[in-house]
DNA sequence: CTGAAAGCGCTTACAG
DNA sequence: CTGAAAGCGCTTACAG
């Protein structure tokens, strides 16, 4: 009699088979290897039973848990999950598990975090809090652990990422601003630690000559803050540039508090299109980052590493394209 | 010689004790079975060679994985993502693993991925996705899976639960706009297969007697459409209700088509207070709910029934409190 | 306090 | 094509 949730074993009885002839019975890769009506007896068996196989003992035995770990610095930053939601579908698909971790971009959280799913045998990492030198990935990653950077690169490190098209986003959401004629135009940098910080200011001091504030975060309040800063700097600002949308809502903040309206007196641009970019202040005009895409590539990145670990790491730069919307406008 | 990542055979071996001895020591709940003496040199030697246990293979042994499996409809609608953090933050502090499934409440989804990490042996799930009748997760809690319901009740069923105390919430946002001197009031139900549109719509109707269109979806669209409903029904109306801040925002579209400005001509209120809801049109007075208490508690009624399976199941409603902003003013 | 053995539920060379 | 055996890396009664 059996009881609880059936076993191999507990199959391969019903069926009158040994275990491994209906393991063998029940796995697509090996069906081919056993009797077609032994097999269909097997698969007979398994279904009237409700045979589900045990995945850690599998895992266990084969050395491949078919789970992957995401460490984001915090889900509830709205850039992030649509990120994972394009992971997730995509690891789905090939039967992988996503076991996420928020980290606060904290180092002994990161370093917990990244021990605890190591020790589950999850089979790679998506990584997307990693900042511009960190030793921690710069370690797994010679430690033979498979790892994608999401919307995040390391410095010196050959591992495959997948980013937007950050120098081309500053570019394009520039050139916007100089076609509607602004001439003084102010850019409001994240934090240079972290990748995308970097790039996008150095895009943009190729892009044009203006006044640049870096921001303690992507925050909105570290944009507010920032935003004062530039006022005060340079008053006579018709065109902010934010280092993303949230510094960018910072930005409208600190205009407001000025006295000074969007678009009719300064014009602002965000970065990443996070959701309902389009229903706050005017609709802010930014540069819209393929969120879910790059979740999916990345994925797909990982899945490729895991297959074939010695091949040559990619580094995917997704196309980006401006959205123009109400908070830009003609220079005064 | 040891290579790859050490086993506990490793660290048995290099402190000269049986395996046995090794992960009594190294085990916090056994520890005090072992010599002192030994004890350290075995946590010496696992420390020296970078020990980590395998939580697999630990697993297998105890059917205790420390993971826990959270099924949410779409890990995109901002909703979620606090909720999801909320439970990770409490699972993580228990050494617990989040493993993360959205389901798109699609029926096969949902059944194949609760069925995958059954396979994985997860502990238990908060499941975000249910309807009021639910046969999946009726069928898994009799199959003594533990569950526990975050923001969604099932009917008929004595699972664990963590919601908002939705009938509060519209009663504030009512007694909000009554007391604003609106009198023809409409009210956006969002879909009632689902138990927050449910509760939320009956409490609706024990506060006042006003218009009632109910909405297809939680969503913008749905809410457009709705509102475009409830205008041509109600064409007086002066305050409408939205069943969540996203019928409450397609509220506001509809409300621009017809050329009715908000607040002035129409108040409208929401709920959730989703992130960015102070931002979004005159900034949005909605019911704000809990939202990461809600994934913490959830978690917490989790953890208490894997530990006591047979205890009586608690349903927690948790406070919330009418957010007041732009888009309410008095009857015009 | 420590060791030897069994076993969690699988898969997979190895024989036959 | 099928079976018997070993083993993945742990934990835990059972002896001593």
């Amino acid at each position: 009699m059996v009881q609880g949730t059936p076993t191999l074993a507990d199959v391969a009885r019903a069926a009158g088979v040994h275990k491994a002839t209906a393991s063998r019975a029940l796995n697509p890769h090996t069906r081919g290897q056993v009797n077609a009506a032994t097999a269909s007896r097997v698969q007979a068996a398994a279904r009237k039973l409700g045979y589900v196989p045990n995945s850690v003992a599998r895992g266990l035995r084969t050395r491949r848990t078919a789970a992957v770990g995401v460490l984001v610095p915090d889900l509830a930053n709205p850039l992030f999950p649509p990120i994972v939601r394009g992971i997730e579908d995509r690891l789905a698909s090939d039967g992988y598990a996503t076991l996420i971790a928020s980290t606060d971009s904290d180092d002994d959280r990161e370093r917990t975090q990244l021990a605890a799913l190591e020790a589950r045998q999850v089979e790679g990492f998506i990584v997307a809090t990693a900042r511009r030198s960190h030793p921690l990935f710069g370690d797994a990653a010679a430690r033979g652990v498979p790892l994608v950077f999401v919307n995040r690169l390391v410095d010196g490190l050959a591992a495959p990422s997948v980013t937007a098209d950050d120098a081309v986003g500053v570019a394009s959401a520039v050139a916007h601003l100089v076609e509607l004629e602004h001439r003084r135009i102010g850019y409001l940098a994240g934090p240079q630690d972290m990748s995308p910080g970097s790039i996008r200011l150095a895009a943009f001091r190729q892009a044009v000559s203006g006044t640049v504030v870096e921001c303690a975060a992507y925050t909105e309040a570290a944009g507010l803050a920032g935003g004062r800063r530039l006022l005060a700097e340079n008053p006579d600002v018709t065109g902010v540039l934010g280092g993303n949308d949230l510094i960018a809502l910072g930005a409208l903040e600190a205009l407001a508090e000025a006295g000074l309206r969007c678009p009719a007196d300064v014009s602002v641009i965000g970065f990443n299109d996070m959701p309902f970019a389009d229903r706050i202040g005017p609709g802010l005009t930014t540069v819209r980052i393929p969120h879910h895409d790059m979740g999916v590539q990345a994925a797909e990145l990982l899945m490729e590493r895991i297959r074939e670990p010695a091949v040559v790491a990619k580094k995917l730069l997704l196309p980006v394209s401006l959205v123009v919307r109400g908070s830009t406008a003609a220079a005064r």
